[in-house]
DNA sequence: AAGACGAAAGTGGTTGA
DNA sequence: TCAACAACTTTCGTCTT
C-alpha cells in the first residue's frame, strides 16, 4: 500500500486531476490504469490505483500567486523571464558579476576572486556557446533595425541553431547564416523584407544572403514559395504615407492581376510598387514613380513596365486614361 | 525644372541540356 | 558546365506639365 495522498481521495488530499490537455495521454506502466495524478505539491505524476511515481521533478511553470505589493513580489514571484531561443542560454543561466552594484557589496579582499571567477566563467564556455552568444546578439540588432516582431525573432533563433547543429555555418561567414535565417523567417512569418534592407543591416551582399537562403531552406527543409506582393503592400504604403483607403485599393487591384496571371514570375516588390503606385493616382494620392521605386527598391523602369501591363490587361484600369 | 516615358544595352540568376 | 532566357537595371534622350 503505497503511502499517497492522492489514492486516498480524502480531505488531505493534495492530488489533483490531470489538466484537461494531458487527460488520457498517460497511462500507468505497471498497472496499465488510465486513472493517473498530478501532484503539484510534490511535483510529481502518479497513479491512482497502483501509487507509481511515473514521473518527478516536474516544472511547475504557473505562476505562484497574486502579488499585491513591492514586498509581495520578493516573497512570491519565483519564476522568472520565460526561456527565449533567442538567447544563447534560453534565458536561464547565470552570469557571475552582471553589471557593477556586485562589485561593491563585497568586502575588498574578495574582489580578485570576484574578477577570477568572472574571467573563468567567459574562458570554459564552449566555443558553440559563445559563437551563439554573439550571433543572437548580433540578430537583435538586425530585427530592431528592421522593426520585426519577437514571434519573428524567435524563428530566425531556432533556425539559426539548427543550422549551427548541423554544422551548416562552417565554411559560411556567421551574418550571412543570420542573414539567410532572418530572410527565410521573414517570408515564413508573411512579413517579408526585402534583400536589399537585409543586406543594409549585415553588409552581407544580397546574393550572398540568397545563396545561404537556398542552402539553408533545401538543409532544413523549408518550403519555398514565392512571396506574395500582399505582404509588402502596407508595409511600403506606410513608409510612403498613403493612407488605408490606398492599401485597400492596391490590394483590390492586386487580386485582380493574380486571377489574370500577371504576377507570376514577376518580382514581387516590383508588383507592389506597380499596383501602389496605380492605387495612389486613383485615391488622389499621389506618389511619383521615384519615391515608390526608392521604397520599394526597384527602378522606375520596372514599376512603368508593370502598371502598363496592369492598365492593358485589367478592365477596371483601362478607363485611368479618362480619368485623367 | 521635375516627372514621366520608352528604347537599348547590360547584369545577375535560373533552367535545361 | 555552359548557353539560352526572362526579369530587372542602368543610361539616356525626348516629351509633358
Amino acid at each position: 500500500m503505497p503511502a499517497l495522498n492522492a489514492t486516498g481521495g480524502g480531505s488531505a488530499s493534495t492530488g489533483v486531476l490531470l489538466e484537461k490537455d494531458m487527460e488520457g495521454t498517460l497511462e500507468c506502466p505497471e498497472c496499465g490504469s488510465k486513472k493517473i495524478f498530478k501532484d503539484k505539491t510534490r511535483g510529481e505524476v502518479v497513479c491512482a490505483s497502483c501509487g507509481l511515481v511515473i514521473e518527478d521533478d516536474m516544472v511547475d511553470f504557473s505562476q505562484e500567486w497574486r502579488e499585491f505589493d513591492s514586498g509581495d513580489s520578493d516573497k512570491k514571484r519565483r519564476s522568472g523571464a520565460p526561456i527565449s531561443l533567442a538567447r544563447h542560454d534560453k534565458g536561464i543561466s547565470t552570469e557571475i558579476g552582471m553589471g557593477y552594484s556586485d562589485i561593491f557589496k563585497l568586502p575588498a579582499s574578495k574582489r580578485p576572486k570576484f574578477f577570477r571567477l568572472k574571467k573563468w566563467q567567459q574562458r570554459i564556455s564552449t566555443a558553440t556557446e559563445r559563437n551563439l552568444k554573439y550571433a543572437l546578439a548580433e540578430l537583435k540588432r538586425y530585427t530592431s533595425f528592421l522593426n520585426l516582431p519577437h514571434s519573428v525573432e524567435e524563428t530566425i533563433a531556432l533556425l539559426y541553431r539548427k543550422a549551427v547543429a548541423k554544422e551548416l555555418v562552417r565554411g559560411r561567414s556567421m551574418e550571412s547564416v543570420i542573414a539567410g535565417a532572418l530572410y527565410a523567417a521573414c517570408r515564413e512569418h508573411g512579413t517579408p523584407r526585402t534583400l536589399d534592407e537585409i543586406s543594409e543591416v549585415s553588409h552581407v551582399p544580397k546574393r550572398e544572403i540568397g545563396r545561404t537562403y537556398r542552402f539553408l531552406a533545401r538543409q532544413v527543409g523549408l518550403r519555398i514559395l514565392p512571396t506574395d506582393p500582399a505582404d509588402y503592400i502596407p508595409r511600403f504604403a506606410s513608409q510612403l504615407q498613403l493612407s488605408g483607403v490606398v492599401v485597400t485599393k492596391a490590394l483590390e487591384i492586386l487580386k485582380q492581376s493574380k486571377e489574370k496571371e500577371l504576377t507570376s514570375g514577376r518580382g514581387p516588390t516590383g508588383v507592389a510598387a506597380a499596383v501602389l503606385y496605380i492605387a495612389a493616382y486613383m485615391v488622389g494620392e499621389k506618389r511619383t514613380q521615384r519615391q515608390v521605386a526608392d521604397i520599394a527598391g526597384v527602378t522606375e523602369v520596372t514599376i512603368r513596365n508593370r502598371y502598363k501591363e496592369l492598365v492593358r490587361e485589367l478592365k477596371t484600369l483601362t478607363n485611368l486614361q479618362i480619368e485623367e
